[in-house]
DNA sequence: ATTATCTATAGATCTATAGATAATGC
DNA sequence: ATTATCTATAGATCTATAGATAATGC
């Protein structure tokens, strides 16, 4: 009976959270490029029209889609525990809307005004968090390598599908990415 | 007076070159949906049509870009000193093609079908190569976290233009990632 | 005569908007 | 009456090709 239902009735607020959704899971799968406004719409079950009407341009849909996903981790996990969320719901497919802003990310590197903005502020809000947890001078440098090594670990793994990162197993994986980070982070040379 | 001169007089071979050129430059800028065949053309003072003559599509001409930088590096780099250099020659805009085809590389993740192959072939070169410096079992999955470290530095910094890594000292970025690959290479735990 | 180069355009998109239609709430 | 939804289309791309033109080499 929520407001989050299927789009039958006449309900903007539905339809919104339709047209989220769908964005979401195309930006995620082709980029912010390949994806057309008709395609996310088809996918919301609503009329094209209506993307307009509720965010103006495809490039504003884009940008909530990506501050939802951002925020939902960031706002739910303590800071010493988000590399590890981070890297772990980037190496286990959830289908969460987490993983996916992830993923529509790195698709959506291509040089867009309004795009690079929000990528820029949500990169700080995570590397602004990762800082607090060391006490080296240049802490914030070392928690922006951090976070480079887990979205570069998406790239390879997802974007590019290279194997044997591909399949290899999620625990392998964070034990050597989080032991180094650890050490990374920790170290005062 | 060898064949990459100007493209002056009628020269097939100058033509090609030209295009190859500035289609590594577009698409290092600005990716590989965002680029058009004109503007290539535009920037390699001929006429468009003869972009498909000699490529047959925009995509092939990626494709060739993309190998050409790839290569280079890859040929004239001992195994020992690729991650320094790759790393290296990625912190420093020194605007050779290596530079740019990692770049056009970072900047084209919308999924190709042509682009998604050699970008993986690419991959696979350079991190076979980082295999061979180390003995543990899971050598190649090591290489490939390796090589994602630098990826996801060059897609954070680059790309994204995230301070305080964009504008941080190549040197100091070096120390800190090299040391930590080292130790993720040897470690044997 | 060969072939590098150019002109003109087909054909297929894609975003965005103006204005019509129809379902809801008072 | 309000406003969510739909129809129809403007207007601006973009890749690719067919066929004409003109510079070169024999």
């Amino acid at each position: 009976m929520t407001t989050e239902q299927h789009a039958r009735k006449r309900d903007a607020a539905a339809t919104r959270e339709a047209l989220l959704d769908a964005g979401s899971e195309l930006f995620a799968e082709r980029g912010f490029d390949r994806t057309t406004v008709r395609d996310i719409a088809k996918l919301a079950g609503v009329n094209q029209a209506l993307l307009f009407r509720y965010f103006g341009s495809k490039e504003a849909l884009f940008e909530e889609t990506m501050a939802r996903g951002g925020r939902e981790q960031l706002a739910s996990t303590p800071p010493e525990r988000l590399l590890e969320t981070a890297l772990r719901s980037m190496l286990t497919p959830d289908g969460t809307s987490r993983h996916k802003s992830m993923e529509a990310f790195l698709r959506s590197t291509g040089s867009d005004s309004a795009a690079i903005a929000i990528r820029r502020r949500l990169g700080d809000e995570y590397a602004k968090t990762l800082a607090t947890l060391t006490d080296a001078d240049n802490a914030e440098l070392r928690a922006d390598l951090a976070l480079s090594w887990v979205l570069g670990i998406g790239l390879v793994r997802d974007i590019t599908g290279k194997e044997p990162l591909a399949s290899a197993d999620p625990d392998e994986i964070c034990e050597l990415v989080l032991t180094g980070i650890r050490s990374l982070l920790e170290r005062t040379d």
